[in-house]
Parts: C-alpha cells; sequence; structure tokens
DNA sequence: AACTATTTATAAGA
DNA sequence: TTCTTATAAATAGTT
C-alpha cells in the first residue's frame, strides 16, 4: 500500500506482523464506525489474534449480545443448544 | 472520500445510502479478510441496516459461533444466562 | 509514535 | 446498476 506495494500473506517477522495488526485493526474499527454512521446501519466486529487479546468494535446503541440474538434469528442456527469447550485461542 | 471530501453523518437520501452501504461493506470486509491473512487473526465482523438484511463476514477455518464462546470467555460476559426477544430490526 | 511516498478505497459522474 | 476516475484516506517502510 505505500512505499510499496505488498502480497496479501501472512508476515513472518512477529514484531512486523503485531505492528500491521495493530495498525490495520485500527484503520477497521475507523471504516466501521464511519459505515455506522453513514448508512445508520449496526456493526459487529471481534476480532482475535494469537498475540494479541481479543478486541470488539460494536455500533453506538446495540450491545454484542444483541448481535447475537440478532444473528440466531436471521440465520436459524441456535446457538443457545449445545455449549462446548473453547478451541480456538489454546491453537495459537 | 473521492470527487469531494463528505462529512460523516448519516446520508439523507436513501438510495446514495443504500449504494454507500453495499460499496463500503464489500471495502470492510476485503480489509479484514486482509488482515486475516497478513496477521493470522481471526475475525467476525456482522452487520445489519435498515433495509438490506443481514451481512456476515467470518475467517476461514472458525464459525461464527466459536467466536461466540470465545467472547463470553474473554469477557466475562455470560451470553447464555437470558434469552430475550430480540429487539434490532423492529425499530427500522 | 511520527512521517511520507505510494497504494488503495471510494464519491460522484457516465 | 456496473464502470470510470479524480480525489481522499489508509498504510508500508522508514526515522
Amino acid at each position: 500500500m505505500a512505499r510499496g506495494k505488498i502480497q496479501i500473506k501472512k508476515i513472518e517477522n512477529s514484531t512486523n506482523r503485531q505492528v500491521t495488526y495493530s495498525k490495520r485493526r485500527n484503520g477497521l474499527f475507523k471504516k466501521a464506525n464511519e459505515l455506522t454512521v453513514l448508512c445508520d446501519a449496526k456493526v459487529s466486529i471481534i476480532m482475535v489474534s494469537c498475540t494479541e487479546k481479543l478486541h470488539e468494535y460494536i455500533s453506538p446503541s446495540v450491545t454484542t449480545k444483541q448481535f447475537f440474538d440478532q444473528y440466531q434469528k436471521a440465520s436459524g442456527i441456535d446457538l443457545w443448544s449445545s455449549h462446548y469447550e473453547v478451541l480456538l485461542l489454546p491453537s495459537c
């Protein structure tokens, strides 16, 4: 993007990867907020990386829990039916 | 952003708002995918507008349900404790 | 954390 | 509504 085009593949250097993660996370959240305002939309973003903890963007006036209920209603997936162990982070 | 700077406030013309929603949704999802690949991260985006139905981006290799469990674990919020009626879309 | 040279996203127009 | 393009915004590499 700047000072040279990059290929969209995993950044192997972990320091650079962390820096890029932080920069682009901010960019993504800013875009999400603009979309919320411009289009009167509601946006939920949740992200995790191996080295950073969970980060979240949520439009004003809604909660993540409301999104989960909304998602369940729209998708037809019953999110509440079966709890199971969380296996996402331990693999990192 | 192009052909003139815009103010970040609700677009009153509904046709223009819809067009902008569609364009920026694509842009946001593209950025989310790049972040996923570049930084080996996991991203969940769910969005709804009044006139469009629910749209979703989810990183490959994970499910939205895994994100919900992950979120619950990280936030300490018990998402499963109390179900209630979904009040998000009816207000539109 | 700041700075810019570039790339990318996109608002308006066709 | 899909394509174009002038311009604004994001950001990769650097300091």
